[in-house]
This record gives structure tokens, C-alpha cells and sequence, in this order.
DNA sequence: GTCTATAGTCCGATAGAC
DNA sequence: GTCTATCGGACTATAGAC
């Protein structure tokens, strides 16, 4: 006989996800997710700092996940096929859970202050890997314009492959490369 | 004999921006603002959608001055180059007004809340002049792209010029112009 | 201009695991 | 005993409703 059924953050992320998807993200207060969870309000605030957090639980092994993936490529890579080698790295495991990043995206996109959340994970993800380059001995400003460089590829690419803008059936993974290659493109003006 | 005193909008913002500074943004409440400014918290909100806003009130100015700027770019320029040439533009703004930029860019970095709404308000005029340049026969994805590589130089070039780490009496629109020319050799790879 | 709901904090209490 | 996770209630400020 347990005190508590297990896995109390799980189930809050996963009520939280349900019902700003029922119902939106405004229309659903803390003590609702908390119920649904079979927990209380206060117990809710344990674990995530605001009712937001609740929708970014992986960002912090997502972090790590491209901060190990730029120290580990290839010695001879430039700093942004480094960058850009994390981040299809990173794609490959969106695009393994396609149907819960798209649930995900629709909740975020259609909240302001999702959004904005959003945006400082990402500039969170951004400032790591500016920050494995220059472990791996690359200097400002080209560390942090190459992180911000990759980040706005994979921010164009992302965009396509959840929207389904992109042709029928591109993989993430993919269109992180063509944009790159877009970006050579764009880039020599 | 006015029945208000005039500019409550600004006073507001003034007011706001040194208590933001004294005290730092999250021990300020909008009644100590309204205050200081003479007027109720009623007047705030009127103002303002939250305490955050009353820091960005010229943010739809600039969104049109860079919708103009890239719109105005001549003929032969490629997106990128419209791009930066609008940021450019914005960056006189900036270094005209350099102390107040910096106080202001102070009171944001030291706050989380802050720092959210300034990266979704540079989201949003990146994607305005991803717009601009589509109104100018630019096909996403170079679009969205060249958007987002511009913003990605700005970034870069304003933490450099902001935080004081350029060579001793750097300007903005140099910086950003420099971190063109580092992007061009980073994309190259 | 007043009233109210909700987010988010603080202090403390409780009950098991180790 | 210590540590950790849960719960209770009171409290403030934001923000929106009336």
C-alpha cells in the first residue's frame, strides 16, 4: 500500500497538456490540472514555478542533449555543421514524437505567453551551444552568431515540418539541411 | 487650467522605467508606478495590457520603421542585404538614445519576465520583415530566413555594443555591418 | 471606480522512506 | 532522527469583470 500513486509530475504535465488542449491555456486554472491529477493546487506549485513551466518539463535535457552533440562532432567540423549537426540530432527525436509535438505546438501557438516562454527555452538552447563552441575553442562573436545562425535554421525548418508547409513527407532531420543549405544561399547575399 | 496633466502615457513609462531601476521590476507593483505618475493603478491597465508593456511602447514605431526601411531597400538588393540595411536604420535610433537604451537593457536582463516579452517582441519584427520581404517578391523560405538570419546578426551585434565588449568606441550600425561579413564566413562553414 | 478570480508565495503540518 | 513529498490555509498582486 503506497502513500501516493507514483509519478505525481507526469501526471500533472500530462492533465495540463489535455486540458489546455479541451479547453485553451487561459481557460484552465491550476486547480483544475490539480484535480485532474488527484493532487492539490500547492503540490502543483512544487514542482513546476508557474503554470507555464508545466509544458517545458524536457528542456533541460534537451539542453544537454545538444551541448554533448556540439562538443561531440567530428574535430574537424565548422562551428555551424557542429551546431547544425546537434540540432538534427535533436530532430530526430521530434520527429519520433510528431503527433505530441504538433499536439504541443498547436497549445503554444495559439498562447502569447506560451510563446514567449517558448522563445526563451530556445534562446536558453541557443546560449548552451554558444557556449560548447567555445569549449571547443571557437571564439565570440563567431560562437554566438553561429549558435544564433543554427537556431534560425532550425527555427525555419521546424516551422515547416509542423505547419506541413514542406513537401509531403520530409523528415525533420532533412529540412534542417536544406535550410542550412539555404542559409550558404542567403547568406553570400 | 487642465483638468489632467498632460502626457500620462509617458509618465507612466518614465515613472515605471526608475522604479524598474531603484527597486528592480518584481518588487515595484503598478500601484507604487501609478503613483509615482500621479494617477490610479485603473489608468495603468488602461494604458498597458500588464506591468511588463509600459518598457515597450515604442516597439509598433520601430515594427513599421523596419517594414518601411526593408520596403525602401533599393531594387538590386538582395533579401539579406534588406534586411540588414533596415536594421541599420533601427540602429541609429539605438545609438542616438544610447544611455536610456542601456539603462532599459539592464532592467530587462535582470529579469526573467522581462526578457520573455523582449525576445517576443523581436520575434514579432522579425516576422514583419519576413512579411516586407515577401510584399517584395522574396518566396519563403528565403523569406522567413533572411529575417531571421538578419535578426540573428542584430543579436550579436547589439549584445557586443550594449555590454561594451567591441573595440572601444564601436557604433551599432559598424557592428551590425561587421557581423554581416562573420556570418558570410560562418555559413560558408 | 469597485469587486473578484486567479496566480503565485509563505509558513507550517503530516506521513511515510531511509 | 533526517529527508522528501504532499497537503492546508492565509496572504498579496495582477488583471479582468462589472
Amino acid at each position: 500500500m503506497v502513500r501516493w500513486e507514483p509519478d505525481a509530475r507526469g501526471r500533472l504535465e500530462r492533465a495540463a497538456l489535455e486540458l489546455y488542449v479541451e479547453r485553451g491555456f487561459e481557460q484552465t486554472t491550476v486547480a483544475e490540472i490539480a484535480k485532474r491529477a488527484g493532487l492539490t493546487e500547492r503540490t502543483f506549485f512544487r514542482h513546476f514555478a508557474d503554470k507555464r513551466e508545466v509544458l517545458f518539463g524536457g528542456s533541460a535535457a534537451l539542453q544537454e542533449r545538444l551541448v554533448t552533440a556540439v562538443l561531440d562532432a567530428p574535430a574537424g567540423a565548422s562551428p555551424i555543421e557542429a551546431v547544425t549537426a546537434a540540432l538534427v540530432d535533436a530532430a530526430t527525436l521530434l520527429q519520433a514524437r510528431r503527433a505530441a509535438v504538433r499536439r504541443r505546438h498547436g497549445v503554444i501557438t495559439a498562447t502569447a505567453e506560451l510563446q514567449e516562454r517558448e522563445l526563451i527555452k530556445l534562446a536558453a538552447l541557443t546560449g548552451s551551444m554558444a557556449g560548447a563552441l567555445r569549449r571547443r575553442g571557437v571564439a565570440d562573436p563567431t560562437a554566438s552568431l553561429s549558435a544564433e545562425a543554427g537556431m534560425a535554421v532550425f527555427k525555419v525548418a521546424f516551422e515547416r515540418w509542423v505547419t506541413g508547409s514542406a513537401p509531403k513527407g520530409s523528415d525533420l532531420p532533412g529540412l534542417i539541411r536544406d535550410v542550412l543549405a539555404d542559409l550558404r544561399t542567403v547568406a553570400a547575399g
